[in-house]
DNA sequence: TCCATGTTGTAGCAATGGCTACAATATATT
DNA sequence: AATATATTGTAGCCATTGCTACAACATGGA
């Protein structure tokens, strides 16, 4: 219990520092972002989104589509019916636009320190998920310096 | 429902974009760099890397450490004997350095942009490994910005 | 209508990464 | 030395997320 743990002449520091790494939820929450912004990506542009299209988009198999809309389609955030095309429940597209919202900032920003859009935008993709409101607004600032905040 | 939901002509469009999802072979890298990282900050900091410790630093129990060492083994970037402490190779201790390089960076960029130090290494944990090279450039020009003008 | 083709669904395999429970080993204390 | 405690290892569970192979469905064209 006590850090007096022990070890001859080794200390026993070991710092708790929470979770360096993502947790299980965590990492589901990040695939139906991806998720749902490419939904609602699809919807806006095409009208639709099948799932042949997510598949191409996010490159991976129907089958693994498949599966993690079904996930979607129990936490709520979609609604798809057998061979049908697949919608956003209110709660999906509230998720889908804060996502691409967050995307957008990044990608802006990114942009706005010289990096070329292409990497940009693909860099963006990876790192909205582990942007904090704080650096989020950091970035938003620093796009607008004039404003205020992002909402 | 909606009224687009069938194609009626062939609007299929799905530009091919290629992974939005990190594929399995880079995450099981992102998890390699947050273990030889913190491998080396153990050796650094109380001189031995132990499961224990790492578990209590990745927030994890130390079951998950030992098969992700074992793992970490076979790609030989560690090495290890049973009950005895972890070890660096040499491809450990130098994606460790690099793992650390980048996570500092990126830090310190954060830190720039006016984000509370604290929320800047959370931030960074995640965000490094999102980093391409020429974003992680960009957030060092920004860093020492005289650098390359002076010649 | 029937068939070809494309799309979607299902079955089942593999690897990763989390866990609990329990076994074995190492170390410290008595 | 014996024992208590801490550390490490093993067995086996579950969920996620990738895949191939195959089955079922939908739709357009002959």
């Amino acid at each position: 219990m006590s850090s007096t743990a022990s070890a001859p002449a080794k200390p026993r520091p070991a710092p708790p520092r929470v979770s360096l790494l993502r947790t299980r939820k965590e990492h589901a929450q990040e695939t139906a972002q991806d998720y749902v912004e490419m939904i609602g990506e699809l919807i806006a542009t095409t009208g639709e989104a099948r799932v042949t299209d997510l598949a191409r988009r996010l490159g991976v198999t129907h089958v693994t589509v498949n599966r993690t809309i079904q996930r979607l389609r129990r936490r709520g955030l979609v609604t798809a019916l057998p061979y049908r095309s697949i919608f956003l429940t209110d709660a999906g597209r509230q998720l889908s636009e804060e996502s691409r919202f967050r995307h957008q900032v990044v990608a802006d920003f990114l942009k706005s320190l010289g990096v070329p859009a292409a990497v940009a935008y693909a860099d963006a993709e990876g790192m909205e998920h582990h942007v904090s409101r704080e650096t989020l607004e950091a970035f938003a600032k620093h796009l607008r310096p004039g404003r205020d905040r992002a909402g």
